[in-house]
DNA sequence: ACAGTTCTTATCAAGTTGATAATAACCAAT
DNA sequence: ATTGGTTATTATCAACTTGATAAGAACTGT
């Protein structure tokens, strides 16, 4: 008998796994890309039960030799057809969703990510279904009726919200959703995009180039040309102040 | 057949669970209380292998009926003896952590939470080391040499300092570390205690007068009389600014 | 009554915010 | 070449917040 069974013997004998059935662990991801002005988030149609034919969040199961970060990533790639060596991305855990009967078939439980994926602003990444799915698209997330996604992804959708929208207060996660070299007019877009409320780009200006690093390189386009930045610090101190968001209309 | 076992069926058969090994779940507790002007973190003696004897943090495996919200709350009673309806508690999820060989016996994934006890800054709540454990005390967590401990604890200890910490700078989350009713002085040991930082009595009175309701009740003790509060806002806006750590002294 | 302690309020210079506008740089069309 | 439209950046200013410091008030213990 090895060490390791006789560890494990001691183990079995000590909590009883008969008490404690096997659950399944699972990533889900809350994928936001801004286009248009618009938060995106990555959606797949679900090709079997439970909820066929509904829109759902990408994920799958994690496998036995990788962490639940590591598995966000192979799934992203997998369940969308992003090639993650052609584009910016962040990845963060976001929170673990372990209700018993959130999954009708068996215990599920997945740890939740917040992904964003970096862009120009106007073109999306092209998504590519996986196998388990029909098919893959983007949404825009002020838009979509999320009581309409499967299991409990309509809250996990709005942890990922929150969760971005709170950390643009104090922090520089919004370089995450533009390219690495940016205007300030194209960080503002993205505050713009996901707190709902327009930003005066004077104040806007003043208040995160301290946060930011100057290229030195600028970019034409309609109007005077901008200036190009880095993201510099990862703190935004004090905190920008979010507006309270704009009456729909 | 009925319904639920082809829905079954179907699932295995997309997913074959044969390359999905069960996983364990389980909760690790972050169980924070102050006394005399020091944080401490309750933490428990391993009865068993493997770390025997060494000191972790409480938790235990997540029942097939509950969610690891309800876990917590029941390992917290199980693992240190606590009357959660003697208590103020509050408990909030932390992170997951799911390395795949974070227990050297088999696959067992953590749901961090944090657990704040309310108390009067004198008395820490008596703990009773529950089954599993040989013992279980208070300890305090800047004078811990948190490398002792078991698993990845250390780690999830240090989240969920950070965390605390974190939160005290934009909500009045630090109200969950006193009683009810409290003094400003009171409040303003948890910060010193959490933040190993004096804050000027003065200034901490004016920002914080804002988020929280006074009772109208005074209490006595040696100089002048301090006026009782209860918490008022949720928030703290804008934030309380965390002074830089004061060197060890 | 006095010294010691603590709570609360006051003061003020320095810095930050929100609102608004002025200035500057560029394009496109006349 | 000039004009008008558009956008970026800087400036201005009153209102507010902060950090430092101290004054004033309330109570205890001797």
């Amino acid at each position: 008998m090895s060490s390791n069974e006789s560890q494990e013997a001691e183990f079995l004998a000590s909590y009883d796994p008969a008490e404690f059935p096997p659950v399944a662990l699972t990533v889900d991801l809350v994928v936001f890309a801004v286009a248009n002005r618009e938060l995106h988030v990555a959606l797949v149609e679900r090709g079997g039960q439970p909820f066929l034919g509904r829109m759902a969040l990408p994920g799958g199961f994690v496998g036995p030799d990788e962490d639940a970060l590591a598995a966000a990533h192979r799934e992203l790639e997998e369940e969308t057809g992003l090639d993650l060596s052609r584009h910016r991305v962040v990845v963060e855990q976001l929170a673990t969703y372990s209700a018993p009967d959130r999954d009708p078939r068996m215990r599920v439980v997945s740890v939740a990510h917040l992904v964003l994926l970096g862009g120009d602003g106007v073109n999306l990444p092209e998504l590519q279904a996986g196998s388990d799915a029909a098919k893959a698209q983007w949404q825009p997330v002020h838009e979509l009726e999320s009581r309409q996604l499967a299991f409990d992804h309509a809250d996990i959708l709005a942890a990922g919200l929150e969760r971005l929208a709170g950390k643009m207060e104090y922090t520089t996660i919004a370089t995450a959703l533009v390219q690495e070299e940016f205007t300030l007019s194209a960080l503002r877009d993205v505050y713009t995009a996901v707190w709902q409320a327009e930003l005066p780009a004077g104040n806007f200006t003043r208040k995160m180039r301290a946060s930011l690093t100057p290229t030195g390189r600028k970019v034409q386009a309609v109007g005077a040309p901008a200036s190009l930045f880095i993201k510099g610090s990862e703190w935004i101190t004090p905190p920008m102040v979010r507006p309270v968001v704009t009456a729909a209309g």
